[in-house]
Formats: structure tokens, sequence, C-alpha cells
DNA sequence: ATGGCCAATATGATTGGA
């Protein structure tokens, strides 16, 4: 079973890449952030298209969350518990059966935080706050999960090509590691890190002053597994070829395996 | 990490992104 995430920073301008890589890749389960449509605009016929049943939790103009899965959803859930005032759309959790049984898989695009001198940093760590406490309500469940996403999170040094340039970053602050540390040390595996300790492994380049011909990247987009996911572990790929494409999004799909009958 | 970008909005300028 391939489980993947992609922050496609916008799903309608996205469409042609999306279809071509899911054609490519063909993954069972995509979490997607950056979706930026509303439901109702969200083009989901492109999606069943390919045999995709296709859960959307998005909002006007910014922000957006998605899952697409070839298996049948047995429940959706969005919003991130622990603030009924939070308004942004940037959390689905679905509940997925496979013949080789259920998985659990929850589409994150955890608040990028910058300035670190304003309220947006302060969503950002009660944001982490609030995921913390979502993932050891679930990890009690001692269910296959697998939190996907785009984290906003450069989790050490050898996650960015020039560290020295994210000091000061509401990326890399160590308050903003320490949270990311805190939610690992849960339990949870970061399935790239369990694959490779390779420092040249990055899933965001900018649009601009030529990162990604220089290969200024960095690590930002992650997958966190359960232990009962962990124990089915196979790979975790980045498929940094997409970022060469035509109109590309600036962050690359993450695709992990699992071995689970059937899929 | 800014000289250089990209996407959405009732747009011709501003906001958000990372």
């Amino acid at each position: 079973m391939h489980i993947a995430t992609w922050n496609v920073n916008s799903v309608k301008q996205r469409l042609d890449s999306a279809t071509a890589w899911l054609a490519e890749r063909n993954p069972d389960v995509v979490c997607l952030q950056e979706t930026k449509c509303v439901d109702d605009a969200f083009p989901r016929e492109a999606f069943e298209g390919l045999g995709y049943n296709v859960a959307t939790h998005g909002q006007k103009g910014f922000n957006g969350v998605a899952i697409l899965s070839k298996a049948p959803f047995d429940e959706v859930t969005a919003r991130l518990p622990g603030d009924n005032g939070d308004e942004q759309a940037r959390f689905l959790e679905a509940v997925i059966s496979t013949p080789g049984g259920v998985v659990r898989v929850a589409s994150i695009y955890l608040p990028n935080g910058n300035p670190p001198d304003t309220e947006k940093y302060s969503y950002k760590i009660k944001w982490m706050d609030r995921l913390i406490d979502y993932a050891r309500e679930r990890m009690a469940l001692e269910e296959p999960l697998l939190m996907a996403g785009d984290y906003n999170v450069i989790p050490a040094a050898s996650d960015a090509r020039n560290p020295s340039a994210w000091v000061g970053d509401a990326l890399f602050l160590p308050q903003t590691r320490g949270r990311f540390r805190s939610l690992v040390n849960l339990g949870l595996t970061d399935a790239v890190r369990a694959a490779s300790d390779n420092s040249d492994l990055y899933t965001f380049w900018d649009y601009q002053a030529g990162a990604w011909q220089k290969n200024n990247g960095i690590r930002i987009d992650h997958v966190l597994m359960s232990p009962q996911a962990t124990d089915r572990f196979v790979s975790a790929t980045i498929d940094r070829h997409v970022r060469a494409w035509e109109k590309p999004s600036d962050h690359v799909p993450v695709v992990v395996e699992l071995a689970i009958e059937g899929t």
C-alpha cells in the first residue's frame, strides 16, 4: 500500500501535474495540502475518473486539505480538535478500509508561523500542542496511523541545504523543533528518516532566487507513523523529479509504502 | 530568505506563502 502527501499549492493550478503524477505513481492514498479552494469548487471528477474517492476540507482563497483514496472511506472528520474558534482549513482525518485491515490517515497543513514575533507564531505553537494532544489520543487506539502533510518544520540542520539561513525563522526555531520532537517522542516514526540518514532529502524549494537550480531546499513535508504502521513500513521516497516539471508546486510528493495485504 | 516567484482576490494592489 502506497500512501503519499503533497502540498500542491492550488489544486486547480496543479490539475495536469497531479493527474500525470497519479497515473505514473498509482498511490492508494494521497493527502493534499494548500488546495486553495472551497469544497464545491474542488475538481473531484478529475480524481474520481482515476478511481479515487475524494474527501475535501477547503476554504476560500488559501489553506485547504484533501484526501484521495482508492479504497472507500469509513469515516471522514475535518478540523483538529482543541479550538472550536479555529476556522482555518488545515486538518482532515479519514479511516480507510482495505482488504488487509484498517488504516487511519490524517492530512495536515501546519501553520507557517512567520513572522515569529506575531500572533501567527503563537497560533503555530498552539496548533502544534493541539496536534500533540490529537496524536496522544489516537495512538491509544493502537491502529496503523499515518500523519502526513506539510508540517512547516525543519526538524534538524541536516534537513536544510543552508541551515544558517533559517536561524530565527518560524520553521526552524528551537521552540518549533522542540514541539516536533515532543510529537515524535510519543512513539511516532519519521518515515523518510527511517529509510535514510542522507542530508540531501528536501521536499520544498522556493520559487525565488533559483532555489531549485541551486538545490537550496528544505525538508518540511513529513509522514509520521504509529508503531502499528511502522511495523509494516517498507520504504519512503521523495518524488523530487516532479519539481522540474512545467508549472510545478514548490513542494514535491513524499510516498510511503506499507506492507498491507491486498493493496 | 530575497534581486530574482506564485496564487487568489472582484485584481490592476494586496495578502499569504516559506
